[in-house]
DNA sequence: TTGTACGCGTTATCAC
DNA sequence: GTGATAACGCGTACAA
């Protein structure tokens, strides 16, 4: 790796003509300029990004952190892209972090980010009091939540409208007939959790239906936890006709619950759930699903970061994105 | 963030011995050592990754790399799990891009990861001469390459056995008695595909069945050609009965391609893909597939890698997995 | 045992 | 226009 002094020895100048050249500082004659840039080709330089960002403030290091709960879930999966190819077109690179909804390895990577003097982060809070961050979000550093808000601190955000897709989706389901509704939701820790449960509750509320404790269960966003909830369900002495379940992998679970019971889906039981799948199609059956457009979350959530990094003290913004009700075969 | 000198002149003492506090140097009094300790507590010191990086040669920055061509595909999203809980294990970082099997992104990205002095790089080559790469490793940088390796470079690698997975998927079709199988393959420039073809042809070969160029069919690895390729090969005269498709999207897109012309798998035509699915159990039919421990490969990538930071001249590794037939309804 | 001072590769502020 | 030079925060050789 050659440095400024080794180009600046090659060009007979002093590292300062070079490091002008390389910032198109345009105090630098011509002739002089062509000599550095010959010298810059030859030793094949590359300016050091870990000198650069030690000696500038901040918002030049072009790197920033994203802390998802896991990249294998492809709702994080599809965020990330979004961020990653909002930030690769501003030639930004990312530090990528799963925290398995693990307070501690979030606030691991926290560290490490601020460590890294990253530009600033991009995440979902653990929860909406998620101590961690509300201290990060303190220190000044650029931060945009996505999916989830924080209830006490107003950052970018870029959201969906959780309740409108909750209710959606569940008035679908009363549409079809369906008056004993399952709801399978998440923590309740969770912003969106709470909204989705709020769609659901107003949506039965709105048709006079009283909700039934015993078809409400929490389960903590895993397919595990969809699987054995969808049986504690249908296992009632009066099961639901239909499950409304609040995210993508227990709806996959709650779907691998049904099919080793002979169940019909939709004809002895319905079920939509919120965030879309890949290859839904492919699913058997094609389930009805609340979509929620990540790539966008993701991709607005850098489009944010990167306006804060340039204007650190404009004030927050909220994006809220609009979910979509996708009709396939399993209502 | 609190620096050193803050801590230091807090602590009432030098720079040097905070410093020698943090690493465990023992020449330091218990006393001065408790009064630092305290002062570091006090001010939440954190130790700036960015300038440690820059004062140290290398193999300490406690950052690695990773390029892949697309997190969303859930082959690469399970070995960036492997590769990042082994980095988490020993506190390691993860720079992690997505190359879209674009030589110029992958080459940008490359750059970004030199400039940021990592430790080191784990990623697939995007063709078996991949040149970027080859110049990378020769600038000494510790580089672990997974599932595809390099033609004329010897580095650390953990593959699978291609050939044999392709080998036992073909046998698996033959012994149901097929004998017109068609082959849905990717990109030849990577070897992986290469040894599918292979095994592919092998295969038939050891049962005097001579191949045929018209049920072969070369896509890019993508959903939308499988799709395509499935189509064109139903659409021959005499039509496989059987389709052996090279990677997970193809495989997916296969499926997409058949429903629709009201097809019953396995019956009108059975299906193996390489790699396997995320909840196959709920597609339709769930797939018969060569399954590849990604998140193995990923994680002793990561194991190597960090075994070559520490002894950057130990002899290159090559650590081979073996894939396992998973036999299900699509056969 | 502790402190001083240098250098890592940049950028930016001065003089010249 | 160009060239010294002072930071940025840290680790460490060397001096005390």
């Amino acid at each position: 790796m050659a440095t400024l002094q080794e180009v600046a020895a090659r060009a007979r100048v002093s590292i300062a003509t070079v490091s002008r050249v390389l910032n198109k500082s345009d105090k630098v004659v011509p002739e002089t300029r062509l000599t550095v840039e010959q010298a810059l080709r030859e030793l094949g330089y590359r300016p050091s990004r870990v000198a650069r960002r030690l000696r500038m403030n901040s918002g030049r290091a072009h790197l920033v952190g994203l802390i998802i709960p896991d990249i294998q879930n492809p709702f994080y999966a599809e965020i990330a892209r979004g961020v990653e190819d909002a930030a690769y077109a501003s030639e930004y690179a990312l530090i990528l972090c799963n925290s398995d909804e693990n307070p501690d390895k979030e606030r691991f990577y926290l560290e490490v980010m601020q460590a890294e003097s990253v530009d600033g982060i991009v995440l979902p809070p653990f929860s909406d009091t998620d101590f961690a961050v509300v201290e990060l979000i303190k220190t000044g550093l650029p931060v945009v939540c996505v999916d989830r808000s924080l209830a006490k601190v107003k950052t970018d955000l870029v959201e969906v409208d959780n309740y409108q897709g909750a209710l959606e989706a569940v008035n679908h389901l009363l549409d079809k007939g369906h008056e004993r509704i399952g709801l399978i939701e998440g923590r309740s820790q969770v912003s969106t959790n709470r909204e989705r449960r709020r769609g659901y509750l107003d949506a039965l509320a709105a048709r006079g239906i009283a909700p039934r404790k015993e078809l409400m269960r929490a389960g903590d966003f895993k397919q595990e936890s969809g699987r054995v909830l969808a049986n504690e369900l249908l296992d009632l002495r009066k099961p639901p006709t239909a499950l409304f379940v609040c995210n993508n992998l227990m709806t996959v679970g709650a779907l691998a619950g049904i099919h080793p019971r002979r169940l019909r889906v939709p004809e002895d039981v319905a079920v939509v759930g919120f965030d879309d799948l890949p290859w839904a199609e492919a699913l058997d059956p094609p389930p009805t699903v609340v979509r929620q457009p990540a790539y966008e979350v993701g991709r607005q959530a850098m489009e944010l970061l990167l306006k804060r990094i340039v204007e650190p003290t404009r004030p927050p913004v909220t994006v809220r994105l609009r979910p979509e009700l996708v009709v396939r075969k399993s209502t």
